[in-house]
DNA sequence: GTCATCATGTAAGCCGTTACATGATTGC
DNA sequence: GCAATCATGTAACGGCTTACATGATGAC
């Protein structure tokens, strides 16, 4: 679920550990903070795995697309223009990769992301989050794929909810608010998931043509 | 968070690891499945720490009211189908204790309940969630303390959110949907919690001479 | 008599945390 | 030069999960 997190992140732009926590936390569906402690391992052990890589001194993508004015002092002034724009983005890139270990994703890491991306063995909260972040990297029909099991799972949870009924009868009002208002966290949920299938439908013309979605059929 | 649960539950009725855990993963907030390799321990390290005791064979609160008939056979009959009636609830009675082990909270186990209840250093959703599902243990002030630490806490939250813009300029779609929902969301439970704050202050008329709620005033 | 369910537990391990230790860079 | 922030890591531990081991009871 970190892998996950991390790789995408990466998948965008290299990072260092330090910028890389700090857009972990505005990720919805990581904990508002993530620790150094497990950052720093996760990062140690993609790369031990080849899924991520240090690079040396890239202010990765970007950098270009800014054409060549001719003049040496012009060109480092839109460089540093183009740093401070970008804001803490890019400032890594600022004090050279002295003390700093600044990340980039691999083929393999980009294989992973996409096997993390579609297991449907994993089917809890967070990481549907992140996947939803992340989905962009992810084919229409699989986009699509991604949502329909969400909504299968949402629908298995409100119809699978037994109301928490005493065996001595009474009943607990702030208890039963707490279900109705889970209740409608569930049905909200769920109509923004079908607002985002129905957007995706719109973009996967034909459905049922391809091999990855079979909409309806299974149980 | 798996104590204030457990702690919750046995006191309103006493239980059986097995049966608790199904009530378990009936409450809003805990995973919909607990598992016993995590419940059995904490129910030992529980009663280890005098928090709950093993009761022998009661059936617990709903058991008595039936008048003696006077025939072994007849009493026999009326105990059977009063375990059916009750149901799932007080089944555990219906075999002897010889396999089983049937909790109760102790006194110090209330208290425990209580301070988990009230500890103001604990602010995840989950535990939050528990403490509305038990807050009818609380006083009417302590409630409101609760309910009020939450809305900050959330109001926090949503103010906090910085927008995961990335430095290259291009705009997520799924990311920036998933950001509204996660607003949607929060506004949603601020609104439901507006509405038990509502309701509590209609129960405690004159706010502001408790010592426990201040309102408004800090940052 | 055997199978499903009820029931209790242990062992290994994953995932993440806090706390600690260390050092570079920048601003004042 | 000193403090705040940036930056990277290690160690110990905590909570919860899965998988495994065991056995009683009731239904058929």
């Amino acid at each position: 679920m970190f892998d996950l997190a991390i790789l995408g992140l990466l998948d965008e732009t290299d990072l260092h550990g330090y910028e890389l926590r700090k857009r972990l936390g505005d990720l919805p569906g990581m904990g508002l903070a993530v620790s150094f402690g497990s950052l720093y391992p996760a990062l140690a052990r993609l790369e031990k795995a080849g899924l991520v890589k240090a690079v040396t001194n890239r202010p990765a993508s970007p950098a270009p697309a800014a054409p060549m004015s001719g003049s040496l002092v012009g060109e480092l002034a839109a460089f540093r223009a183009q740093l401070r724009q970008a804001g803490n983005a890019v400032r890594e890139a600022g004090r050279g990769s002295r003390g700093k270990k600044v990340y980039g994703i691999t083929d393999a890491g980009r294989r992973r992301m996409h096997e993390l991306l579609v297991d449907p063995d994993v089917t809890d909260d967070r990481t549907f989050a992140l996947r939803v972040a992340f989905c962009r990297n992810l084919g229409p029909a699989e986009r699509l794929e991604l949502f329909e099991r969400r909504r299968t799972e949402l629908i298995r949870r409100r119809d699978l909810r037994r109301n928490p009924t005493r065996a001595d009868g009474r009943v607990n009002t702030y208890l039963r608010s707490l279900v109705e208002r889970d209740t409608a966290a569930i049905a909200a949920d769920l109509a923004w998931l079908d607002s985002l299938i129905v957007e995706e439908r719109a973009t996967v013309p034909a459905a049922g043509s391809g091999a990855d979605t079979q909409p309806g059929g299974n149980p």
